[in-house]
DNA sequence: TGCAAAATAGCACGATCGTTCGTTTTCTTT
DNA sequence: AAAGAAAACGAACGATCGTGCTATTTTGCA
């Protein structure tokens, strides 16, 4: 394989743990590895995902790497923790600055697109890792679908907030207003990711826009 | 690895060639390994796919399978072809039967909901194989690209001849119903698949009436 | 029925994989 | 600064991978 892109070499005195607590050397690394094996696992996926290759970017040997999780699920399972603690962070959590209802469920919207947009270059791990782990039971499959499950739920609350905040008709169904949702995402990722076509993240929108008219109560 | 279910052996007596043309042994046992191939590439993609686990499915030695194809590109490219003929089979060309317009969309749509339902155990080679070959460029990611931009190609045919046939109301946006349709399809196979989750289908079944509501000229 | 050609088998190769183990280096604390 | 703990290394393992090679078997045709 080609020569991978090395990552810079992180030194205590210059990353200051977060929280203000002591960190040592160890959790420092290992964060690092962490961060490093989701820039990998993104592109070529979980399963691709190799502790050598990983080694080979962090400048380590493969044993020091392999030390810090004792096995490599136990690393994919790291890796989706901390994809997961991402995407709440830069999805999940601002929206809650927004008041219930529909303001509320239109930044989720918004900022879910925005996440899926950036991943037409980088990737997307609970999409590729839904294809990855389809049928192979196991830990990693549970932590990828307990991530996805937690996340489509508080869509699903925000549709249901909606409706009980009266900015959507009565008679909607709120989980297949919410299915209707992930499909558009999903149709983004695959024609923009994969099949490179040109204007998806305005068909998106506009797709939104449409479920919106077609649940949003008579104004 | 677990022993795999083994293939029964396909004589050429047993099984005539299609279309009455004389078939050589090397051709057939190449269409018994292509057949075995998708079997394999839809449950664990095309990467998953190995030489090796094709041959013990086979009964057959390493390099009596490797030799047909030459490399493992050409064997993934001929699962593709293979799997394309099939779904043209079943999906688009039933569909031709019925009159241009709204008979043959929904006819297309119902019968890609089937084969998505049938897959929800299988797997489709279109979704893991595009994610599997997102940014990964080769012949392999031409001919699965190839593959799925045609048939969507079809489908977006379909949607502007509903709309010629004032099936449609005449602002509509074809690509966009098509992207849309798309989407329900991608909902469907993520979420029946991947996370179990119950009643996908008529999910994606109610999302395709609503499309059509909203699409739909005035009757 | 015999003979050329095609199909399959057998074996070995270099590479990469996850993992183990013993050693050595580095850090942390007293 | 010394002692003890933690972290990183280096080498090796068995396994599997795709792919060449050379026999051997099987097939199709004269």
């Amino acid at each position: 394989m080609a020569v991978i892109e090395i990552a810079s070499k992180t030194t205590r005195a210059l990353s200051p743990p977060p929280g203000g607590v002591v960190m040592h050397k160890g959790q420092q690394t290992k964060a690092a590895i962490v961060d490093a094996a989701l820039g990998l696992a993104t592109q070529i996926g979980l399963e691709g995902l190799s502790i050598g290759a990983l080694a080979e970017v962090m400048r380590m040997s493969k044993s020091g790497v392999f030390a810090h999780f004792g096995s490599r699920e136990e690393l994919q399972i790291s890796v989706i923790r901390e994809y997961y603690a991402r995407f709440e962070e830069e999805v999940f959590h601002p929206a809650l600055l927004q008041p219930k209802g529909m303001p509320r469920l239109k930044t989720l919207f918004q900022n879910w697109m925005n996440r899926t947009s950036v991943e037409i270059d980088s990737g997307c791990l609970f999409i590729s890792g839904a294809v990855e782990f389809d049928d192979r039971p196991g830990p990693v499959r549970d932590a990828l679908a307990g991530s996805v499950k937690t996340w489509l739920a508080a869509m699903d609350r925000a549709v249901v907030q909606a409706k009980q905040a009266g900015h959507l008709a009565q008679n909607v169904d709120e989980h297949q207003m919410a299915f209707e949702i992930h499909g558009l995402i999903l149709a983004l990722h695959y024609e923009a990711r994969f099949l490179k076509t040109p204007g998806s993240v305005a068909r998106a929108h506009t797709g939104f826009a449409n479920i919106l008219a077609r649940y949003g109560s008579t104004p």
